[in-house]
DNA sequence: ATCGGCCGCCAAAACGTTTTGGTCCATCCG
DNA sequence: CGGATGGACCAAAACGTTTTGGCGGCCGAT
């Protein structure tokens, strides 16, 4: 069916090795022109296309690259680091190899060791969020790199969004844009970007010299309901705040439904900053959400394209987490104060 | 570094053809049962795992499944299906080589051709909502399977959501609430859903034998913007329905921000059920949105679970989509009507 | 004429399996 | 005692590549 390098050889009338030689361009090796364009032609002709199976046997390169993600499902901007990644990939004549876990963690484990059985070139051990974790160590078998997380060792390369810095940058528009009363809703998880987020928010008030009410910072479960809670104890004091940073987009959701609750507006009345740019949210609520877009594809990017150096050029760490900028993407969710 | 078949021979003192007999169970050799509980425990004690490449290489079954995504980025429920795809995939000791398109149809030839280059014994071809697609020619080189997608030619077996079916089970629970006014918020693309759904609206008001007006029934774009003006359509007329089915959750989102515009309530006022199931939106919502959940998960399945039997046994087609019943999802978004 | 060197090409081993077709040695039967 | 039977194992080919280490032939120099 298809052809092989045998077929290509015998149509051409030359050996499998010279064949070979010329299509994979080997430096060094002399052939004279007129083979080298025939045996082209012919391969050609047949739609030859090396099988990556027995090239991977040979050359110990699989052609491939095991995409471990803690969880596609859970949250859905997540995919775009695997897009970015599959891009990235394909640039380098490389495929992914998808496991999602879903949360089950004994398919870590599993996952990791059909990667291995299928001699992939590297893996990418990807979190839905940011997180510390502890990968298995099978995953030392081969070159790997954290996408999302981190571990507490930097045995891995990794890539992490800049909490503190994104957080600073949502505030710091709310700033611009005159606002001088600005609350935080934030969450209660015991992750990285609960006190980063939190963090930034301070800095940029400081920054800017504004006053920092502790009524104003307000710590709920991390989506819709726990957004409108805090949105309530926030706004309904007489102090209240003109503006809204929140922890994610989906209590930012919980805050549009606070605010209309209060019979005011969002933009008009309180503008709000999410995080995350879920688009169903941010780009489905009324007025369009104003957030901070989690740099997912281009993470996706960077973990491949490090890895496969990585492969390439083998090193030990440890190797300090890079930190992403999440783009601020600006809707229509942030007003000027009233007066 | 990992053992092989033969480092298992030397240290067992057998031959790797026997070896290998023993580790693969072949049938109708006779092997002495010591020589069995050697070699296993030999194996054991190396942790020897067969190369998958050899093994493709040789069996000519790389134990690898293409699945071809024309998105995972836009529907944030899509990717479900690659769960359950690669659920049913481990089961069977398969993985998933994965290519997303993300609507740039080029990719999709040379997606299918890295396929066939790394010797996938199947094509999983998945669309992200339910279409009729024209895959290329060269998706007919390995068996393959379409997911919520479809030919003219029948000629792939395909797993679609059942439209109409679960549409009249939408519509049915509204009647079930008491709802006699039932309005349908429609949508305006040129797919299968949107016949599909809104044919199921009439039938189930035709069989409860309830009213049908011809204003109640309008279409919009199918986002939150366009639920929103296709529910203030429905509900400033004076004899407004006391209930909306809508054609997706992004639609119920927007009549969600138009019922309470309205300085009315949800589930009080107007019983809203929409469609797809997006958990950030139904279960970001207040009150939590009842609605239809489509069946990825188990299409994902389904799709591995009959490309593998495809594979162990050819056969020719035609082959009948097959209908998957979309399960009501309730939340709180249904009530009685008033008075 | 002979030798060295270069040019152009190729045989064969290797990667790690599976599978075909044996071989060797007891034992059993007549 | 010869041949047949069967039990237990193995050598080697094959899958489709890459790569090492050649090997002939021609040319120029001696």
């Amino acid at each position: 069916m298809k052809a092989t390098l045998r077929d290509v050889a015998e149509r051409s009338g030359f050996s499998i090795t010279t064949v070979s030689h010329v299509l994979n361009d080997v430096p060094g090796k002399r052939i004279a022109p007129d083979t080298r364009e025939t045996i082209r032609r012919v391969a050609d002709e047949l739609a030859y296309r090396p099988n990556q199976l027995a090239q991977g046997l040979r050359r110990q390169r699989s052609g491939t690259i095991g995409f471990l993600a803690d969880s596609i499902l859970t949250t859905p901007h997540a995919h775009k680091v695997i897009s970015g990644a599959q891009d990235a990939a394909a640039e380098a004549g490389s495929m992914l190899l998808l496991v999602s876990t879903d949360g089950r963690p004994e398919l870590e484990e599993r996952g990791i060791t059909a990667f291995l059985d299928r001699q992939v070139d590297g893996i990418v051990y990807a979190a839905t969020y940011h997180r510390i974790v502890t990968p298995p160590p099978s995953l030392r078998a081969r070159p790997a790199v954290l996408l999302d997380a981190r571990t507490d060792a930097a045995e891995y390369p990794s890539a992490v969004p800049d909490e503190v810095g994104s957080a600073r940058t949502a505030v710091a528009e709310l700033v611009r844009a005159g606002h001088r009363r600005i609350g935080y809703l934030g969450n209660v998880d015991d992750i990285p970007a609960t006190a980063g987020r939190l963090a930034g928010y301070r800095q940029a008030l400081a920054e800017a010299g504004l006053p920092w009410q502790p009524a104003w910072e307000v710590a709920e479960a991390s989506e819709s309901t726990g957004g409108y809670r805090a949105a309530r104890a926030v706004l309904d004091r007489p102090d209240r705040p003109t503006a809204l940073f929140c922890f994610n987009d989906r209590m930012a959701l919980g805050a549009y439904f606070a605010v209309q609750d209060l019979g005011l507006a969002v933009a008009l009345d309180v503008s709000i900053i999410g995080f995350d740019d879920q688009e169903i949210i941010s780009e489905g609520v009324h007025p369009g959400l104003t957030t901070m877009r989690l740099p997912h594809y281009e993470m996706g990017q960077w973990g491949i394209r490090t890895l496969l150096s990585l492969i390439d050029a083998p090193s030990d760490g440890p190797y300090d987490p890079v930190h992403f900028d999440c783009p601020l993407v600006r809707r229509a969710s942030v007003g000027s104060p009233r007066g």
